[in-house]
DNA sequence: TGTACATCAGTGAACGCGCGTTCACTGATGTAC
DNA sequence: TGTACATCAGTGAACGCGCGTTCACTGATGTAC
């Protein structure tokens, strides 16, 4: 059947999508093609109309996913101070909901260590749009130097990345939840720590 | 053949060892029975006189990559003043050399994701080991409370795992160590954090 | 001491299954005349 | 306006493959007599 124009294009972006969730909530190799392609409302024989190779989709499922966060926090920070920006992402990003839902999250302590795995270009993809969100909380830092901001920035990052994925190993709600308490902490500390000394 | 006494233990111990090996390279789901047999010098039937299934192996392989990470450190520490021995894990867990090496690291980078994924008696054995490595830090922040303390060395593990892990995921060297160097700084900040403050 | 048997860690063929990928086909719609 | 044909996104059977797991078997050594 012939469809109208975009038609592919927009079938191509479902599968896109539908691919982000399942590949945050499994794991990259958590997800087949055929069963992605159900989640997508398709068969599986038509994947091959959009993509060269399961590991391309993979590659660009992240990428989108990367996307769909630097985005979350663009609207997060809306309409605030510089201050209240940089708490409301920290507070966000270490919130129980954001634990409790990996689907919808950010990729990166659900699929880094995939990525970590993966070929270069892959790898390429992905250092890229770690520097749009280490960029995006830089930002949020106008008292350090350039410099000093895109270093804590990445120290933030790391912090919040490795509690999440930390907070959703273990088994208790009571350890879960003080490992987002230490990650808080931690953001906090590195946010004000210069402001902190000198007061 | 009969063998003499402990040699089912011994050879259940090497595949638990090589199955540790194996988990932190390739990940939880790349690692096949039949290859990790082969690693440990077997072939695949043998795998079930040892262990329930698959799933068994991996838990009880996590454990022991982990309890091998807290051995490190130990080992690390060894004759050193407190001060000396923070910096000491600190600087080796985020050396270039435990960056290019996951094979024979900490596991949390590699594998804490699909522990996230998986049943609770793995989640559960995997939250008693992450407390262990809490505690071997928490020991080196005597100026801190115990709650404190606690706190701290969470957020310094959680800092910690996520450098790596990002650092693994990059593909540019300089970009890679650029993580690093902020992991470590973070690390540090939050070691001196109050000692800093009312210097 | 010699012989028959029990033990059991490890072997390797076989199982059903789902995977990634290929490919001949479908059929609704656009285009040519 | 009507008819024949081209297009191409999507279908679903089929492929070879490696997976986790099972199981009848092996064979060196310990034990019973």
């Amino acid at each position: 059947m012939r469809y109208v124009s975009g038609h592919k294009a927009r079938t191509r972006d479902r599968i896109v999508e539908q691919a982000s969730y399942g590949l945050r909530e499994k794991g990259a190799e958590g997800l087949s093609v055929p069963s992605l392609m159900k989640l997508a409302g398709l068969t599986h024989g038509g994947f091959y109309c959009h993509f060269d190779s399961r590991a391309a989709l993979v590659a660009e499922a992240i990428a989108y996913a990367i996307d769909q966060t630097a985005e979350h926090w663009k609207q997060l920070t809306k309409g605030k101070t510089v201050r209240q920006r940089f708490d409301a992402i920290v507070a966000d990003y270490l919130s129980e909901r954001h634990r409790d839902n990996p689907k919808r999250g950010c990729p990166l302590p659900t699929l880094a260590a995939d990525v970590g795995r993966s070929n270069l270009r892959t790898r390429r993809t992905f250092a890229r749009k770690l520097e749009q969100m280490i960029q995006i909380i830089a930002e949020l830092l106008p008292d350090e130097s350039p410099e000093e901001a895109r270093q804590i920035a990445t120290g933030v990052i790391a912090t919040m990345v490795g509690s999440v994925l930390l907070s959703r190993a273990v088994d208790s709600t009571a350890v879960s939840n003080g490992i987002l308490d230490a990650g808080r902490k931690t953001a906090d500390a590195m946010r004000g720590r210069r402001a902190s000394c000198t007061s």
